[in-house]
DNA sequence: GATGTGATGTCACTTGATGACATGAACCGT
DNA sequence: ACGGTTCATGTCATCAAGTGACATCACATC
């Protein structure tokens, strides 16, 4: 959510998008990427580890608030209601331009291998919120299954959401996710 | 769980996972496979599509198994119903040698690269069985969210009895698992 | 003005992956 | 037995991702 001009790794993030979108993420060369940037490929593997990574460098922003979340989350609350808190969090943070989304889920939905990263960061993602919860007292299987299901309705919500099949906020489809996921495995 | 003497595709097999072992995944090259098993490196990528791939060969035959599965629960069951016999089956699957099972896990435990494969394959997974539910008249939401929680369920599970934490049949374990989940999200 | 620090460029190299073509063995119908 | 087809593999060439080593330039600090 914050504006890229200046430094050469927002340049690269901007080049890369409009690559993957014109002509797809296989068929850009990263040496492209950098000279649309004006640097060297060199450079682009300084400022990312890899040609993937340009695409989820907001990815620590998300999983801090969402850390956050936990952590603030009212005392005695139960691992699900600090999950839900958490999500609430993170259904406002992701669901600002769903354009942007929309357009960032369309490459990475053409491209087996962005998925494969996508499904690692929210996985890490998954293993962090676990930790949190267990940093809350909560018994470990138990972190790990709140923190696993939280993903889970965070991504078929924000799947949902970004397809536009639903069309409000998605705070609320988060919600509405959740509840969903309980009434299914009652 | 079946027998690979002869074919390249099965010595391709074994002289990977020896490697993986001996030197980690990264550090072997896929010439050195080829080479043990007396083939070439372009042999390889006839068989594979990656050098990861090689580590998944049998997963076809666990979605198969589950996706019958699915196919032949009682009419009217509900959708966790049919995923939890489902999860039964993989269960009896994937629950055979535990050696074998541990020692893949942790090659793939150790390198990213293969934890993205995992997942990827667990997504895919995830989606046919949201179909099948869907096959069976199972609203999409549900449908997916059910197959999602079974995913879920069964990485949880495998994982906890792969590590040895946990010692009896991994059938058992899934069902614990999934009645763990239930008392999680209610 | 010297000196150090950080970002970048240049060069060389390894390795994963793919396309094009050749070869040789097994198989099949006549 | 013969000729032809098919399939698996080898060979060669090539591209692109990624990394290490070293040079360079700008800028800040003393």
């Amino acid at each position: 959510m914050v504006r890229w001009e200046p430094g050469a790794a927002g340049r690269l993030r901007e080049a890369a998008m409009e690559l993957y979108v014109e002509r797809g993420f296989e068929q850009t060369t990263v040496a492209e990427i950098a000279q649309r940037a004006g640097v060297t490929a060199r450079t682009f593997f300084r400022h990312f580890a890899d040609k993937r990574e340009v695409l989820f460098a907001g990815s620590e922003d998300l999983a801090g608030a969402l850390m956050r979340a936990i952590v603030e989350a009212p005392a005695g609350a139960g691992p699900m209601a600090v999950v839900a808190a958490a999500l609430d969090v993170g259904g406002g943070l992701l669901g600002q331009d769903r354009e942007r989304s929309r357009h960032r889920q369309l490459i990475i939905r053409a491209n087996p291998e962005l998925q494969e990263r996508e499904l690692i960061k929210l996985a890490r993602l998954g293993d962090r919120l676990a930790e949190g919860l267990r940093a809350r007292g909560i018994a470990p299987r138990e972190a790990v299954l709140a923190a696993e299901a939280g993903i889970l309705v965070l991504r078929v919500a924000f799947e949902s959401w970004v397809s536009g099949t639903d069309q409000g906020d998605l705070r609320v489809i988060m919600a509405e996710t959740l509840a969903a996921l309980r009434t299914v495995t009652a």
